[in-house]
DNA sequence: CGCCGAGTTGAACTGAATCAAGAAACGTGG
DNA sequence: CCACGTTTCTTGATTCAGTTCAACTCGGCG
């Protein structure tokens, strides 16, 4: 899960007593420093924490047949949880380490639970979270369909250029569903 | 979008009161009947209407380069509607059309937003079926990023063999991401 | 009976993976 | 701050899965 911008695109379209049900939110919030390359979460665990980070970077990724994939990268702004086990509460098949010294805002998926029980209408945040993370996704799975290696580069350059700064090409690789050596070749031609 | 089950799996974990929610939104559907091959929304509109199922079957699919790609069919007891445009209120790039005499229960984005203002309880109703549509995506996403030609058509046959008695072998194809001919190929090597 | 779309089959081609080797960058300890 | 080993990235040669193009078959349906 990987939602741009949204608490504060979020909390600028929320009516007064909304806001104050994201007052609630916030407070529950736990801060969180974790330094480059640590661990948050393990395949195999049930994730129970939800992160808003502010600072840093995040890689979800898992393992199929031995081999490293890249799920998201996950930057300042937008939340990250092992998706398949938080929803859920089912080991998840994801593991979500730093790539850089990272500081994160964090919320047990019990307070979440709580949240909806005491305030009905925070139930629309997550609606509209996870109504935009879908959207997110469906145009990620096209992207893979329907281009080319060369196509996903470069619509990744112009959606994210900042990404190939942060994160190694092998980790951008497998996110593209590539081998490094195409991206490499594909990154020296350029053009074509 | 596309979420199996859903209206009876979702009101037998309802409370009572919750249940009542669920009344006022039932009866707030009206029912369509459309014959085979027709078209209930068209790419560049902006769709306002969310169908359940009882019976038939409905393709979504866009144009990729002039060529139609099939995004997903959708069978009795699923919903489906031009998502992109319908969470948003803005032109959708999707198609819509029964591939057999259909007959749906549909309600208007109006008055699912007005469901949302008198009843705060119904947000968790799109709540859980958003997120279990976003797991889904998210396995298709990834079967397509990492499963040969062979393998999607296999995972395909174990999750729904029923639609490939009902889908174009050409439109199964696309679906899938792969050409007619890589598909037919695939059906009759079989094992390998 | 002949047409038409759907599906199959064959041959040539191509984008990307794989395997292998070398170059560059990185970081850790002395 | 340099030296060394490790990891990351690049480059080349080969191979392969899947596309494309083209011809052909089959099953309706006017």
């Amino acid at each position: 899960m990987n939602v741009s911008g949204l608490i504060d695109d979020f909390r600028s379209s929320l009516s007064p007593e909304e806001n104050e049900v994201m007052e609630v939110f916030i407070s529950k919030m736990k801060k969180n420093k974790y330094s480059k390359g640590e661990q948050l979460h393990r395949a195999g665990k049930v994730c129970n924490v939800l992160h808003y980070i502010t600072k840093g970077i995040i890689r979800t990724y898992y393992y199929k047949d031995e081999k490293d994939i890249s799920v998201y990268f996950t930057q300042e702004g937008e939340m990250v949880t092992a998706i398949d086990s938080f929803i859920q509460q089912k080991p998840s098949k994801y593991n979500i380490e730093t790539l850089e010294d990272t500081t994160t805002y964090s919320i047990t998926f019990d307070e979440l639970e709580s949240m909806y029980e005491d305030h009905p209408s925070f139930e629309r945040f997550t609606r509209i979270i996870m109504m935009q993370a879908y959207i997110d996704l469906v145009e990620r799975a096209e992207s893979i369909q329907l281009h080319s290696a060369m196509e996903r580069y470069q619509l990744l350059t112009e959606r994210d250029p900042l990404l190939l700064e942060r994160v190694n090409l092998k980790h951008i690789a497998t996110f593209l569903g590539i081998s490094p050596e195409t991206l490499s070749r594909v990154r020296s031609n350029g053009s074509t």
